[in-house]
DNA sequence: CGTGTAAGGAATTCTGACACG
DNA sequence: CGTGTAAGGAATTCTGACACG
């Protein structure tokens, strides 16, 4: 994982990248657009990417979107992303059964 | 500038990151090792470069080199580094010089 | 629905200092 | 020299709730 997806950011920070105040940012956590990581005290940590997702959800909101819908978008684009993975791997699994595995 | 130089980590992730106590590292920006950025608050905000630094520098106070010493060393690497870039800024200076610049 | 805010508490961070070796 | 620690204070974050629209 690179460092865009380390969750090490907390909330202060973020409000400050994204231009968007604590109280958002939470309330888009508890509609499920954004999950944060914890440290061990509880505060939360946030990823590089999780910075580019809030200003993407924070265009929608101008647009008037509403949560609601934003999550069914962001749900779709993961399914779609998951199932990209997947027939990547079932590909290598074919390559890998005609091929077999050879040391180098 | 990339992710991995932006200075967004708080001091409790950066010492979870890197093993290292709190005190070590504010005593490494002490003795000139390490250069946090800070919050409105006065917070100090490092970087992954930060990070991978400080676990450098872990290990060299591991190997009972003195902050003095690695001091040392990072100001003369940092010294290669900008000779570098102006190499390439006179070298490409030079080729501007003799080719000029064209429209696409 | 989305967001501001005051409330009270807990976790986080800061500085300067003393201690030890 | 390098690091732990107790001290006191300030900044940060957390949750649950009330308010407004």
């Amino acid at each position: 994982m690179s460092y865009k997806d380390k969750k090490v950011i907390t909330i202060g920070v973020v409000s400050e990248l994204t231009g968007l105040t604590d109280r958002k940012i939470r309330y888009y956590e508890e509609k499920k657009l954004i999950f944060p990581e914890r440290t061990a005290g509880g505060s939360r940590k946030y990823s590089f990417s999780d910075v580019e997702l809030l200003m993407k959800i924070a265009d929608k909101m101008e647009d008037g979107i509403q949560t609601r819908e934003i999550r069914q978008e962001l749900v779709k684009e993961q399914n779609r992303a998951t199932k990209e993975e997947l027939r990547k791997k079932m590909l290598q699994g074919q390559i890998n059964a005609h091929f077999g595995f050879r040391k180098p």
